[in-house]
DNA sequence: CGACATTCGCAACTGTGTAGCATCTATGGG
DNA sequence: CCCATAGATGCTACACAGTTGCGAATGTCG
């Protein structure tokens, strides 16, 4: 045993990790599915299909693949999906809730999403027989950056 | 002069508003115009494209001009377009505003849009720099139609 | 009436997402 | 370690909302 531990021990547990929540849930943990789970891990915000395509450079995975790699994170849980304002998904690691105590505020320019200190809506009471699904405080406009890019 | 007046009233003096509303903003009454203005009026939510397509009936408009013309209607102030939850376009009238004041719910299922009592939300502050554009709440579910029907 | 910019209608195109189906492979049992 | 096989992948083709280009038609102003 020489040089076994020359990767990061991070990046190793990590990949661990990721295989694991994948067979948890009964499906194979192909290369495509944990290749698309680390990166939207490491995102910073939601992700369209586009952008994941983007980010696997060149050893990309097959366009219908992807979706359906995305389809099944939603479906299994592991990653959310939005639609964003130009009517394209965007996915996200559900995760363990961590931005379910704050609101969001998505830059129409650069399409960045920004954490607020405000908390999430509370929901309004509804009409007898009505069944809430689904909760969203949708806050565009433009960063700070972008602001003063251009104008 | 015998039957000028077989028309209903109402008719003739919302035909008139829409023409001066559209003549107003300095762009030309066309019939497209005209009709697809006064459906949006009647309309009780807002309509998609193809739903519009469908109530102006046999006499139909160009599908492209369709687009057009509301496109034209949202540049000039005329009507409000908002995604819906399946990714496509919805046009309503921007009208005196008077849906400004309380939040709406959206069933999943037929589509349709309910008005609630609840307030507007109110924005957040946010971070220096930032400028917000928009703010909805978005509220999706089932109306109590749809719930009672399908389990 | 014209003149003429605006608007329309048609055809072709883009971008995002799906469906079918043959081929490949991750994984558990021998 | 190898095999069988359910389950994934990668094509190709398709669906659908929305856009662009351009020649023809028309609303409006004088
Ligand atoms: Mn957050
Ligand atoms: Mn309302
Ligand atoms: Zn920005
Ligand atoms: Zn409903």
């Amino acid at each position: 045993m020489m040089l076994p531990h020359a990767t990061p021990v991070e990046t190793a547990a990590e990949a661990e990790t990721a295989v694991l929540l994948i067979r948890r849930t009964g499906a194979r943990a192909t290369p495509a599915r944990l290749r698309v789970l680390r990166l939207l891990r490491a995102a910073p915000a939601a992700l369209t299909h586009h952008q994941i395509e983007q980010a696997l450079g060149d050893l990309a995975i097959d366009r219908v693949t992807l979706y359906r790699v995305l389809d099944w994170l939603v479906e299994s849980g592991l990653a959310r999906r939005t639609t964003d304002a130009q009517r394209t998904f965007r996915y996200s690691l559900a995760a363990g809730g961590e931005h379910a105590a704050h609101t969001h505020f998505r830059c129409e320019d650069c399409g960045r999403v920004f954490c607020l200190d405000a908390a999430p809506p509370v929901p309004p009471s509804l009409p007898e027989g009505f069944c809430l699904s689904r909760i969203e405080l949708d806050l565009c406009g433009r960063c700070a950056e972008c602001t003063g890019e251009r104008r």
